[in-house]
DNA sequence: CTAGGGTTAG
């Protein structure tokens, strides 16, 4: 299960344990026995040094004894080691241990346990497991229980569930101590289990009740283990003696585990208890604050703790950082900035406290790796969080190059072996489109959780590979790891970006039967599934029926009616919502405003658009803007739309011209279309989309010879248009077609189907649109064309392979071509199917020889 | 000599 055999990553000064040669041990003894009349004077002045942390003092006293010919006994060697962890002045600790080791004395068993720790506290447990390795007969309880320790609070939480089984098979007998380090590595998810018999043995031992420490880790076993507050509270009231440790332990998970307000509320129980909040206390109900978003209260804190004279306190002021970072509405990271910039100390945490901030603010991946550079000139060594957040900013950013950099520090810092490092790693690759390296990053864990599963899971289903997630999805399911509300959220987005509607009930069953019925996030991934796969009487249901409904929920329902072109629907559901009293977000406006743009109605998106700061403080963004660009652009008011992109507050993006552009292609506005190509350009020059709008646009018009040029210039850029390709499940098989696909096992009967569809709708009365052929050739050839179309193939074989009664649905990860919109309508006539088409903008029904978007899109 | 509260991946 755990691998020993790990690479092992370059070390900084790594002093040897190894017995020291005998003769020479019987010079240093002699060295000690003579005793210089002013050993005891240095002595006692380094010990006094070191105790009131004057370190840098202590060391230099140190050295002068030892040019002195006066050799340092272990006492004082510990004393100084000991000031070194307490003060956490870690690299003077290293400094001391390389001058133990020059000195060549036989090293205790209670000097190298502190070794152990000291290297442990700074976050290098490789280190730490060297020198433990390194002990052979002189291991003690103590060493193994540091050891344990040092696993679990390096995110390691198995490998020291396994130290601890081996230190029982060597015949220890755990302490307190030791209990509570072990339990620690079980209060997850993954270990809990063996938490559990921990728990039992541990309560035989009366270490429950005498010891705080103990209790605090059981309190943590079923809060952070088990997820079980009410346990994790009961054993809290259990316990003989509580402090502000147990205290604000137990407010802190109640923050965590979603429940923020009763957080607040324990923190007034324990004042009137009359016990004293510190600054771990005051931090942990800031973050409740920010769990919260109620920058207000979050403020007012702030207040106190700087009348406490706790604002400086690096504790105290990560979760100052986080709160302004997660309170900021406008994504703004200048408040958390400041308080991070005015700390006068700065450790990992405040560091990583401050880079997770920004790429959780969204946006600001760049500055977060930036700050990382200036973390590292600080000389300050980053952890297995820091590192997690850093990958993901890698991800946001699609860079896997810098994510390669970053993970290369991970392996030689010896952290790349922590599952959350090891875990980003896979999601960066899955977010940057490159399943095939993530799937090697996955292969390589050591170990791999839920977590890892489920990344994978996702980003298999999110790049539309459906085989391998389902696959991989049967894996977690053998594992017996237990399948969680992550696991189905990713499995139902797959399955809605595939559009894969049978795998997606199947999952709903599956879910049903696990329990997760009433759970407020899988009910809204069961609305976008449904409705994303076509089927919205299905998503209706699922809404209809749940016990209660956030803004997401709703969201997801308005988004379904605006895509299947119920804009009415759309509009009187979030009136509805409105009326409910839940506050829309930036994501309900994007779906309102597309609403309207879909069936032209201009009136109710301007309405929209200007109510939602004035009413609702909703700074309109980039994509609000785009959608009221396509909503003037696709009605015809395209003059109206450059003048209100050039009205914007901000400079507009490549999305906004892209939008005006396929406006410009709808209407044949051949100028218009040029200047925005000109802006896409100018923003994303190796962006194929525009030329091949530009082309597109052309060519409707006939103008071959500009087609041409932009083929040419295409060509030299070495830009290649994203292929074009259609899909359809079927028994729970998903069926991907290209152009003129032949690869197909039933390529001879599709085609077959093809042909005589295409003489059945010419009889009643369909005319090719040969003019979307962007080929300069014959009009036979066109025709031709036209019919290896991706969406008529999988169309075809849809009518081959499945029963009358169902509506045929297919999905297209481009728009729809203009003649195959034309031709699906008189399909669906001939054949008295209706057929559901999904376009990478949305849905078409098509019943009877009509298209439920009125042929507006 | 070893211990408890603050950050993290989906």
């Amino acid at each position: 299960m755990i691998s020993l055999s790990l690479p092992s990553p370059t070390k900084s000064v790594p002093p040897s344990f190894k017995p020291r040669n005998p003769s020479r041990q019987k010079t240093t003894s002699s060295i000690k026995t003579v005793k210089h009349p002013n050993f005891e004077l240095f002595k006692d002045r380094l010990i006094r040094l070191a105790n009131v942390g004057h370190l840098h003092q202590a060391i230099s006293a140190l050295d002068l004894m030892t040019q002195q010919g006066l050799t340092p006994d272990l006492i004082t060697y510990s004393v100084l080691l000991k000031s070194c962890i307490r003060t956490r002045q870690f690299n003077l600790g290293k400094l001391v241990h390389t001058k133990l080791s020059e000195s060549q004395l036989e090293l205790d068993s209670v000097l190298i346990n502190s070794l152990i720790s000291l290297y442990s506290k700074s976050g290098d447990w490789v280190t730490a497991n060297d020198i433990f390795q390194d002990m052979g007969e002189r291991r003690d309880l103590v060493s193994w229980s540091a050891m344990i320790s040092c696993f679990a609070h390096s995110g390691m939480e198995s490998r020291a569930v396994s130290t601890f089984i081996d230190m029982l098979e060597f015949g220890e007998c755990p302490n307190q101590f030791c209990f509570a380090a072990v339990i620690q590595a079980c209060s997850n998810s993954e270990n809990a289990r063996t938490g559990m018999v921990v728990f039992g043995f541990v309560m035989k031992t009366g270490y429950f009740e005498s010891d705080v420490c103990v209790g605090c880790a059981l309190v943590d076993l079923f809060a952070k283990g088990m997820g079980d507050l009410n346990s994790a509270h009961k054993v809290f009231d259990k316990m003989p003696e509580k402090n502000s440790v147990s205290w604000t332990l137990m407010i802190t998970r109640y923050s965590q585990l979603g429940q923020p307000k009763e957080a607040m509320e324990l923190f007034v129980d324990m004042v009137v208890s009359g016990y004293m909040p510190d600054r771990f206390t005051f931090s942990s109900i800031i973050s409740a604050c920010a769990e919260l978003e109620q920058l207000s209260l979050g403020q007012q804190l702030h207040s106190q703790v700087v009348k406490y004279r706790l604002a400086f306190d690096v504790c105290v002021g990560c979760s100052l950082v986080d709160m302004y970072a997660k309170c900021a509405t406008d994504g703004s990271m200048v408040n958390s900035r400041k308080v991070f910039d005015l700390l006068p100390d700065h450790n990992v945490m405040s560091w990583t406290s401050v880079i997770t901030g920004y790429v959780q603010g969204g946006g600001h991946d760049k500055e977060a790796i930036e700050l990382y550079c200036r973390m590292i000139e600080d000389r300050v060594s980053p952890n297995h969080f820091t590192f997690s957040s850093l990958l993901k900013a890698c991800g946001n950013l699609s860079d896997p190059t810098a994510g390669e950099q970053i993970y290369t520090h991970a392996v030689k810092l010896g952290l790349a072996s922590v599952n959350c490092v090891g875990n980003s790693h896979i999601s960066m690759y899955a977010r940057s489109g490159r399943m095939e390296d993530a799937r090697k990053a996955f292969d390589i864990l050591f170990e791999k959780n839920l977590v890892s599963y489920n990344i994978i899971v996702d980003g298999y289903a999110k790049n539309l590979y459906s085989s391998e997630a389902f696959e991989i999805f049967n894996q977690i399911e053998d594992t017996g790891s237990g399948v969680d509300a992550f696991t189905f959220a990713s499995l139902l987005s797959g399955a809605a970006s595939i559009g894969a509607v049978d795998k997606g009930e199947q999952i709903h069953a599956r879910l049903l039967k696990a329990g997760f019925e009433s759970n407020l996030s899988i009910s809204n991934a069961l609305i976008s599934m449904y409705s994303r796969c076509g089927n919205i009487e299905a998503a209706i249901q699922v809404f209809t029926e749940m016990e209660d409904w956030n803004v997401v929920s709703w969201t997801s329902i308005i988004t379904g009616f605006a895509k299947h072109g119920f804009a009415t629907k759309a509009l009187d559901m979030f009136q509805e919502m409105l009326e409910t009293g839940i506050k829309p977000n930036e994501v309900t406006y994007i779906a309102v405003l597309s609403a309207c743009s879909y069936v032209g109605m201009i009136n109710e998106g301007w309405m929209h658009f200007n109510s939602m700061y004035k009413d609702h403080g909703i700074r309109p963004r980039m994509e609000h803007y785009a959608c009221m660009v396509d909503l003037l652009g696709r009605s015809g008011y395209l003059e109206e739309a450059v003048k209100f992109i050039n009205s914007m507050p901000f400079t507009a993006d490549a999305l906004v011209w892209r939008t005006l552009l396929g406006a410009c292609g709808v209407h044949g506005n051949i100028e218009l279309g040029k200047h925005a190509s000109e802006m896409i350009i100018e923003q994303e020059p190796n962006d194929p989309a525009a030329y091949i709008l530009l082309s597109n646009l052309y060519a409707s018009a006939g103008q071959w010879e500009d087609v041409m040029k932009i083929r040419k210039c295409m060509k030299q850029k070495s830009l290649v248009k994203e292929a074009g390709c259609s899909w359809i499940e079927t028994e729970n098989k998903v069926h991907k077609f290209h152009v003129g696909e032949t690869s197909h096992p039933q390529a001879r009967e599709i085609y077959k189907e093809l042909d005589q569809l295409a003489l059945k709708i010419k009889e009643m009365g369909y005319v090719p649109d040969t003019n979307v052929v962007l080929h300069d050739v014959e009009e036979e050839q066109k025709e031709q064309y036209l019919f290896q179309h991706s969406e008529k193939i999988a169309v075809a074989f849809g009518l081959i392979s499945t029963s009358k009664s169902k509506p045929i649905r297919v999905f297209k990860n481009l728009r729809v071509c203009g003649d195959c919109h034309n031709a699906m309508k008189y399909i669906s006539m001939a054949t008295e199917r209706e057929i559901v088409l999904r376009d990478s903008n949305r849905f078409h029904h098509f019943n009877d020889g009509a298209c439920s978007c009125n042929d507006y899109w």
